[in-house]
DNA sequence: CCCTTAATATACCGAACGGTATTTTTATAA
DNA sequence: TTATAAAAATACCGTTCGGTATATTAAGGG
């Protein structure tokens, strides 16, 4: 008597899902094609149509996955620091713990979906656009968190510091892959803590 | 008796070249096709071959003509200001600048390049470096001559100023065309010029 | 163990793909 | 003005594309 918690069929939707993100990620959606995710997943046309209604909706279900891992491990890493201020350099130095499997995996969902899919693939954008706000609104809380536990400059500009610090980390992450030199990365994420350091006059 | 001074496929070449450079950009190599090209010069398939021996090659052509452009300007602006620390801060302003007929051009060629092409198109990718580089280059220069001035601290980190300079502007210019917001590019920007001053001792 | 249903594979579709050989048109120097 | 060469258009190639109707296989409750 075995007991089913997951049917088949949703165990398969996310074989599918981690087995295809990397290709997505690393070839773009325009670039991926069904061969591409057949070969992939060692599976049929006809078992990926019968869990996606197509290229697009898989596309879809695979960056909402790719944020999901990134967002949940950045909650872990964030929940294991103390003050606002030392949770706000956790952040910084989780993306230097995620520059190796990051590159691996093909650079930042969020980077490549933006770039190839502003101008043509809405849906997916509007998931890009809703990462950004989500990361940034973790950004923006603990910096006001900061404030209110007297750690943090309290004229210190919160939506300011989360855009800078997003673009550091994206710009960052582009260059460093494009180029394949850590130096970007870091030399941005050092620039981040300097940022989080002076909010927190601890300079 | 009309002096032809550059020849008719010469000015086809410059015309296919000018006319698909946006289509590449907004929807990358891939994503484009020849329909695509054809649409967007008005000649045909026979027409375009003629000039160009692939697909790819067109793309390498187009991706170096938006380069030019680029440098270019930023060349001109650099030409406009006086002392070093003025030059770099008219590139902060030359990003400014930039900010409508980027976006409207389907956001920077460098970015967009780089998300999609450093894991396909090998080629292309060699010549986003290069691009980075050249940036960088100036940049790196334009400290190094104001530290011989004696208007910038000798201790300044050239290369890190670099490095951080092209992650904020290309973080922001990728968050403002994703979002629609100004704020991120001009955040970055900000954050920019306060690096200069710094460097500057003009704080 | 069987029967129903769900899941996967097979076989196929029309369309669009990138690319090219050939013909027609256009430029231009003599 | 005409011959010739260069450029562009036409018509076509085989392949791969995304997608689907149908057949086959496997799951799993009764």
């Amino acid at each position: 008597m075995k007991e089913t918690l997951i049917s088949k069929s949703e165990r398969t939707r996310q074989f599918i899902i981690e087995k295809t993100a990397p290709v997505f990620n690393k070839k773009g959606v325009a670039g991926t094609s069904l061969s591409d995710l057949t070969r992939a997943t060692g599976l049929t046309k006809g078992s990926i149509y019968g869990n996606f209604k197509n290229k697009d909706d898989l596309a879809q279900a695979v960056f909402q996955y790719s944020i999901d891992n990134l967002t949940r491990f950045m909650a872990r890493q964030i929940e294991k620091a103390g003050t606002p201020v030392e949770k706000l350099l956790a952040v910084a130095d989780a993306y230097r713990k995620l520059y190796h499997p990051m590159i691996s995996y093909g650079g930042c969902p969020i980077l490549n979906t933006a770039a190839e899919a502003d101008d043509t693939h809405k849906a997916l954008s509007n998931l890009a656009v809703e990462a950004i706000n989500q990361l940034q609104a973790v950004l923006i809380d603990l910096v006001n968190q900061g404030k209110n536990d007297g750690q943090i400059d309290p004229d210190a500009d919160a939506d300011r510091f989360a855009r800078i610090a997003m673009a550091l980390v994206e710009g960052g992450l582009m260059l460093s892959k494009l180029t394949g030199s850590r130096n970007y990365l870091m030399s941005a994420l050092d620039q981040l803590e300097d940022k989080i350091r002076e909010m927190a006059d601890m300079t």
